[in-house]
Parts: C-alpha cells; structure tokens; sequence
DNA sequence: AATGAATGAGCCTTCATTCAT
DNA sequence: TATGAATGAAGGCTCATTCAT
C-alpha cells in the first residue's frame, strides 16, 4: 500500500471514529462517511468494503493508538483502552496516585462522550456475537479489572489501601465505571457526579481520604 | 376508540416490544412488526403513524404494566420497570426479604436480555436528547436509586443492614447493575458472574449473610 | 394476489420478454424492465426479486402460452415451445401436413429472431448449470425431437415417408434446427436459406417432393 | 512497437481468451482482465482501451494462430478457426482421412467447450451487428461449409463417397455441427451422442463404413 | 377500518475510465 | 511505460409512506 493510500484511510479512519462516536453504528452509512471525508463512493470502497469494516479498523486503530499513548498523552485520539495508562511509569509512583491516575482517565473518558464509542460498540456487537477474542468490550472490561488488581493490590502492600476481597473490589469498580459509562452516553452526567462515585468507591478501600480529583 | 381497536394495539404494542428487546430501535423496521403482526401496512398505519410512534407506545404501556403489576404479575412481558415490584405489598414483610427479592428481579431482568429493552432505550435516547422527564433509562435509574434507598433505610431501622451511606450504597448499586446489564446485552454472562457480584454489594451492609438466591 | 396484482405481472412479464428477446439475459437490468413498464423500481421489486426471477417467470409463462394455444395461434406472445402445435389436432390430418405445418412453425421461429429467447437461454443458462429437468433449452431440444419421431413415424407407417433411422433422422433434424436458430440469432438469415435447408433434410425422407411453404 | 510491449500484449491476449471462453463476453469485466494478467489498471489501458477492443484482439489472434496451425500445432489455445486445419496439408491423403481429421477436430472442439469462445462470439456479435465482413461466426460457418465441400468433391471424384448435392450436405452438415455447438454450450454433451450424430451424417455419403474416430 | 399495490427517496456496490506520480 | 488511487455514473435493493379500493 502506498503512502498515499495510507495517508488516505488515516483520514477516513479519522472521520470515521468522529461519526461513530456520534450516531453509534447501526445509523451510520457508507454515504454518511464518503460525505465527511470529502471523497467519492468508489474512493471510499477502495479502501474499505463496508461500515463493518470501517469500524473494525476504527478499533484496531484506537488499540495502536493505546498503545503508543503510554507515555504522551496526545492531544487528540484519547481512547477507552488509555486505561492502564500512566500506570507503568516506573514503581516508584504511589499506588494512591496510579489509582487516582487511573480514575482521572476513566473519568475523563465517562464525561467526553462526544469522544466515546460506547454506543457504536453496543450496537455493533449486540448484533454480531463475536468470538470473546474478538470483543472489544469485553476486552476492555477485562483489562480494567486487571489494572485496577495490579493497582490495589500494589497499594496493599504498601499500605496505602485497606481490601480484604482485591478481585471483588476490582470487578465491582469495573461495573460502575461501566454503570457510568452507559448512563453518561445516554443521559448527561455531571462531573460531580462522577467524583461523588468514584469518591464512594475509593472510601471502601483508603483508610484516610486520599482523593482529590 | 373501540374495544376492537384498542386489542389490535395491544397485539401490535405486545409483538412490536419482542421485536424491539430482540433488534434493538434502529435496526427495527415497520415491515417487521407488520409481519409478525400478521396485519397489513396500511392496518397498522391506521394506529401508529411510524416505528418511534409504536416505540413509545411499548415504553408507555411498560409503564402501565410495571404499575398494574404490583398487584398482578403479568403471564408475560416482565418489565425493566418492575424494579420497585415487591416493595409496596405490605411492611410486615422484613426488609432482607424484599432486598432479596429485588435482587432477585434485577437478577432476572439482567440475564433475560430477550425480554429487555435496553439496547432499544439507548439507542432510541441517544439519538433523542429527550427532556429530562421524558427519558425513560434515567427514571428508570432514579427509581432504581429511590427503591434501593427506601428497603436499606428500613433495614438500617430494624438492624438487618448496617450502613452509613445509605444514598451512597444505593447509588453504587444502581450503577452496578447497569454496568451488568449493559455487560450482558453484549457479552453473554453467568449467573454465577451476577450471583458473585451481588453477593459482594451485599457483603457491604449485610453484617451476617443473608443472601442465597 | 388480487387481480390488480395479477395485471400488473401479466404486464411485466409481456414488457421483460420483449426486452430479453432483445438484449438477451446478461445485459438486462432492472432499471430497463422499470423503464419499459412504466412503473416504479419498488413497484418492480414488489412482484419479482430479481431479473433472474423475472426471466424464470418469463420461460414459465411461455409454457403455459404455448398449452394454450394449441388450438389458437394467438396474434402475439407466438412462442419457442409452440413446436409440436398443429400436430396433437386430429389423426384425419396427413402426416406429411402435420410435417410441413411443424417445419412452417420452426420456420416462423427461426426467422423472428425478434420474438425469440434463444440468445437469453443460452446467456442464462451457460451461468446457471441448471438441474437437467429445469434446463429450458434441453426440454424444448427433446421435445422437438419427440414430436418429429411421432410425425415421421406415422408418415412411414401411411407410406407417406421412407426412413429406416427414424430416431436419427429426427435427431439430425433437430440439430439442423438448433444451428438454424443460433446462426439466426447471430447474422441475419434469409427465409430462402431456411427453405432451402428445410427442403433438403425432407428430401430424405419424402419418396415424392411435397414440402412448399 | 517494442518487444517488450509486443509481448506484454500476448500475455494479456492468452489470459484473455481464457476468461472470455468461461465467462464469454457481456459478464467480462477490465477488471477480470487486469486480475488475470498480473498487471495494474492503468497498465492496461495502456495495450487496450476497452474489453471490447481486448475482445477484436483476441479474434484477431486466432485468426493468425489458425493460419499458423496449418504447419504447427499450437500447444494451447486450440482455436475454433481450426476447422479447416488439415485440409491443406497435401492432396495425397485421402478424402475419407481428410473428413475423419477434420470431424475429429470439430468434435474436439464441440466437446471441449471450455476453450471455446462460441459463447462470447454469440454475446458479442448478437449486439454489434457487424459488418457481414467482420462477423467471426459467420465466416467461420462459411469456412465450415467450403471446407466440407471440398473434401466431400474430393471424395465424389475419387469415389470414396457419394453425394448428388454435395453444397446441400455440407450446409447440412455445417448446421448439425452448430447444433451440436450450441447444444453442447448450454447443456452438457457426450462423446458418444456426437458420434452418434456424426455417423449418421456420414452415413449419407459413405457407401461402406469408414468412420471410426 | 382494513388491505396491499404503488411510489420514490436513499443507500449500497461495481465498473469503466482518468490521472498524478 | 507502468502504477494504482480516485472519480462518477449506473444499477441494485430497501424502506417509510400514501392511496385507491
């Protein structure tokens, strides 16, 4: 493929995710995308067979960009996988801070939901039964309950954090980020009303309040 | 309208909801519920002018339903809105109980993802901004919300739950069932999986364990 | 389906069987039957689901007009199976009558390139390798050679006819036909190099010349 | 025209041919050509400017690949204009051999349909009413037809067969061997079916069997 | 009230052809 | 010469909605 090629599904690619993050999957068609990207239906199709298809290569594209964000936060492309970012710095950062870290990313992620796919991956994979591999969501909440063990229980020992049930914590703070996360794509939720969660969480866990955001 | 009109929209509203859990609001089509409903197009247009039309009248007879099932529970047709179900049928009933028994509807709604609405609702508000009032998934939550509080505010009287934070506790949970049920209208999940999260809530104001489905 | 359904087929049907014998099958589109019939693309789709779809309706209306006009030579809708008309009428008839009406009706055939669907048989079915009982062209190949076999052979038996290979004879003369029609169908043919080739093969069969058009 | 270009071109002809006697004519698409011949788009265009203009090319190539084959037998690419491929070799084989040879050729190709660009000739001239000049098909069938009057004249005057009219029997015979052609084209065809037919024209001008093939 | 044929807009997909590199 | 990205026209299919019966 060439640069130019590239170049151009970058730029559809780009488009795209703007469009899925706004109208969710069912409601997005070819036409919707050939009109963002300023390209021609058969353009388009050189590139891409399909909004599936689009779509899939919107996730890849948001797993690359995790990926390389690890250590800039870049000003744009913030994804739902920059979950664990921040947290493999080096271990001499707190576990209190990796956690508040940690929150501070899903919080931003809960709020801009202009930027979130959460509604497109719904409508995509209620509809498409994917190989567990394959899911996206389920990946995500998967590795967020592992960051969020890895954090604990790191705190733990260090004795900045009080748990008894690690898993359970982790796998309970993973379904109200993902409560959150459904509620803020369908009704608005306020900034404090995140904190004021994610503050109820903390306190099972610290046993002097830690948590500014 | 006549009594003969009035049991047309009731079959159309009946079928047009199992259509509507299983494909959602935007993939459903008026030729869908006119086939399942076995009546011809221009029938069906005679009472409901277009897909959001009949939407909403499914999510206004769910209303009706959730109210009328207090005292009777349906043959069909368990709603999302029967969360406050088992609350109201007298206070003699102890407040674990009805805990339980919420849990054990909440439990029931979130692995029956056929009978659920929730992929349509979110579909259907997320194109919609709908005035506050009108949103069915936030009152639907708040209920969830005011629900929780009132059976653990009564536990707290009569000492079956211990609890500082009542708001909090019900707030947290809410959140975690949606998180679940959003998990599971995308992934599949075990009961098991919804037994141990619950259990685990439960462990939070339940000084000795009370809760076995 | 209604008779304003029915109508509407009929009319379809009659406007797609000029267009085939005129374009052959490859080259149809909807967008041509929707053009020639005057009616709308979803009107089009409402009736038949695909130009293969009309094309099969096409051929099994052919059979049927060509039962019915057994005993009426109908002014229009003269069709490729109307081969063995004129020969099932009465028994009084000679065979060499029923021979020359068969030759005259082949004759009609092979020169009206115009109404025939030999050019869309052989496109539709060089693509669809159809089972042997379905194959449009086959049929019509064997039913041919049924019907002159039958003509011969009571033409023998009335002294009318010489011919010791009746089934040979009836073979070759099918083929003859079969060239006649291709090479019709391809380059303009005249009548004269059709009786002439007509006369030849009666020639070896007719003890006493009676074949004149 | 340089060598290299000379023989970019005879590569895309070879592939051609193949693609337009499977899938004759209407169904070619450039693109079809451009897969098959391992060359990009443009590249193409560059050679020919159209699929038609692909398609002369190939007819061409098989009318200078028959001249040829006179001396030569061609590898591959058996091509329908070898009908009068033995003919010419030399007036001291007999006239029967001559008619053997040149029906076991027209049976080779009736058979072997896959090499055969029948299809695509019909496809193609049936909506290009050319020039009677230019039409293949009917030069091949006018070629048929000399080349039969020939061989049967030899064979008259050598009294190896006997034929009062011999122009009629090689029209005849041309004409069964376009039936067969088309037959064979839509519907699959035996070996023995066309021996079958062969014979029994032979029949008619043999005194003493001599066709074995 | 009810039917279902008809309409036309909208989106999908493919293809011949052009053109900057 | 050669490449392959890009274009736009053409045709396919579906759907909400209307309307004569």
């Amino acid at each position: 493929m060439g640069a130019k090629a590239n170049r151009t599904e970058k730029h559809i690619l780009a488009k795209a995710r703007e469009i899925f993050s706004k109208k969710g999957f069912k409601s997005v068609t070819m036409q919707d995308i050939v009109d963002a990207c300023d390209i021609s239906r058969g353009g388009l199709y050189l590139h891409f067979s399909s909004v599936e298809d689009i779509f899939l290569a919107v996730l890849k594209a948001e797993d690359s960009n995790s990926a390389d964000s690890s250590t800039l936060s870049s000003d744009e492309g913030e994804s739902e996988s920059d979950l664990s970012q921040g947290i493999n710095v080096s271990t001499e950062v707190s576990a209190s801070d990796r956690f508040a870290s940690f929150l501070k990313e899903q919080k931003r992620f809960i709020l801009r939901r202009k930027d979130g796919l959460s509604l497109a991956l719904m409508e995509y994979y209620s509809g498409h039964s994917a190989s567990p591999d394959d899911n996206y969501i389920k990946n995500r909440f998967d590795n967020c309950i592992i960051t969020i063990e890895a954090i604990v229980s790191d705190g733990v020992e260090s004795g900045e954090f009080e748990c008894e049930d690690i898993a359970g914590f982790a796998r309970n703070l993973a379904y109200v980020l993902e409560g959150l996360k459904t509620m803020a794509s369908v009704i608005s939720i306020s900034e404090q009303a995140v904190d004021k969660e994610m503050f109820y969480v903390l306190q099972g866990i610290v046993p002097v309040d830690q948590y500014t955001n």
